[in-house]
DNA sequence: CTAAATTAGTCGCATCTGCAACTATCTTAA
DNA sequence: TTAAGATAGTTGCAGATGCGACTAATTTAG
């Protein structure tokens, strides 16, 4: 949609990298592929990619786990946490636009109805093994 | 997302051979490849292939426009509609399913809203040059 | 009328992403 | 303790779909 162009064009990140900044920033704290995965519903080979990726261009970086060899504690660099929030600020501006043709009432409300939807399809959606998101 | 479940485990359509069906089936009238590649967002290839896909499955037809050439008329064949009006009953109630937990009223509201922000962007995107549509 | 521009549809190609198999590691139960 | 099962992450593969080039037909401008 109207957001992705932001990420996207001008910081060449794709559609997962975008996730994995996002969760990563927003969390601002260290968490495996397989977290980043089950909270943007992406599948994990798709986050794995896209970690490779951003750890190539030095955004975000592992380490190992101690407690448990086989997962990695994935964090933002220096650089990521810049471009994260670098980013922020223009996402939520585009975002202000796109919903500036409500008011501030009817964004509220919106939020609301959208945010009961959501949670009545997670109940759904566990009760039924996890549908694969697809739009339209 | 839930719906497609529908259409794509139960007759085997994918998301663009749905939306070829359903723009057919909803104007319930012939009309150009063009046409539904417009009014569904989805490259006209794409619907390209969709439309030859469901020509083999005997769903669409096509005929020629003798006022221009290059265009053809496509239409549900028989079975096409009847595949359509198989599938109307079964979205709608697996849309029914979905919203069962919201109001009468909210869903009054959630439809008028998502309308607004519909309208806008669409003003938005002619303006720009249609972005392409992608989900977060 | 003719040449350039536009439009409908097709097709090759590249990319994206989910699936499933695989390895390595960890957990549980007998 | 050991064997079976579960879990994290990687990778090969295949399907889906957008992009851009292409052909054929139509429209527009000079």
């Amino acid at each position: 949609m109207a957001l992705s162009g932001e990420y996207q064009e001008r910081y060449g990140l794709d559609i997962p990298e975008w996730r994995v900044l996002a969760t990563l920033g927003f969390r601002n704290d260290a968490c495996s592929a397989q977290y980043i995965s089950d909270c943007t519903r992406t599948h994990k080979s798709t986050i794995s990619r896209a970690v490779m990726t951003l750890m190539q261009r030095q955004i975000v970086e592992r380490v190992e786990n101690a407690h448990d060899r086989r997962e990695f504690r994935l964090r933002l660099t220096k650089e990521g946490k810049t471009l994260y929030q670098e980013l922020i600020p223009r996402l939520l501006r585009k975002e202000r636009e796109i919903l500036s043709c409500l008011t501030a009432q009817e964004r509220k409300e919106l939020a609301c109805l959208l945010g009961k939807i959501e949670k009545s399809l997670d109940l759904v959606q566990t009760r039924q093994e996890a549908d694969t998101e697809q739009a339209y």
